[in-house]
DNA sequence: TTAACATATAAACATAAGTTTATATTATTG
DNA sequence: CAATAATATAAACTTATGTTTATATGTTAA
């Protein structure tokens, strides 16, 4: 029973579905998702950690950068998520992936970009 | 999106689900659910209400009782509350299910009980 | 090894959600 | 219509949850 209502409490929290369903695409490491959510990283972080503690999330991690990852591991948790998540309108998050993209590709197209150093940043590297 | 969210919300609550899970075998008027919950009677309306305004119940006045059923209209929440419901292991509310049940029981056999009125009451009646 | 980076953690704070206690409402019965 | 029963509502309170700000941790690169 409190196994179940943590699963549900998880669920229940906009920040957590907006992760889930940019993980739906696949692993991404906490900048990204940062730069997607637009918000602060430690907000982030705590949020990644409470799917992580329910069993939603598993990390990775490869140098300085942390990844995360649906955990499918648990029939239960992947039913439900994709229940859920296929219930929210493509558009409502559109912006999040949006903004994901153009970090991603900002990441990628370093050379061009005369602000940024030429550092091996998150970008590239990390995806 | 936040329907989606009030609906996980909603459920996210143990109290709440022990109410769903009783309602499961059809309806039972407020006093019913404060006797098999043995919970005080402000506390179990405030979640009768918090399910009925995310659709999950429906609620039919007779008399001074009212009645709470599960809403069955909406194919999402029913199929969510099936899922989830489902998850609750047996014993897990069993105690609710006996105290509902001694408490429709000394109802009906109101006549043989010395200390209480032989007034009409919830008891028969509101079964 | 120092500096910069990516992320995590902790403490203080803010807000939301649930509980309690008291009282209001509505209906029924005598 | 007065008394009482069943339920609802509201206000004060408590607890849980999420957010912010600051700082710690661990890693890489200069």
């Amino acid at each position: 029973m409190q196994d179940l209502l943590n699963i549900l409490k998880t669920l229940a929290e906009e920040t957590r579905l907006r992760i889930l369903k940019l993980l739906e695409n696949g692993e991404l490491c906490v900048c990204d998702i940062v730069a997607a959510l637009g918000m602060v990283q430690p907000k982030v972080s705590f949020h990644l950690n409470v799917l992580k503690e329910a069993g939603f999330l598993k990390d990775r991690r490869q140098g300085r950068w942390t990844h995360y990852r649906l955990d499918d591991s648990d029939f239960f948790r992947r039913f439900l998520l994709l229940s859920v998540l296929e219930r929210i309108p493509k558009e409502a998050l559109a912006e999040d992936r949006k903004r994901l993209e153009d970090y991603i590709k900002g990441k990628t197209g370093r050379d061009n970009v005369v602000a940024l150093p030429e550092k091996k940043r998150c970008g590239g590297g990390c995806k």
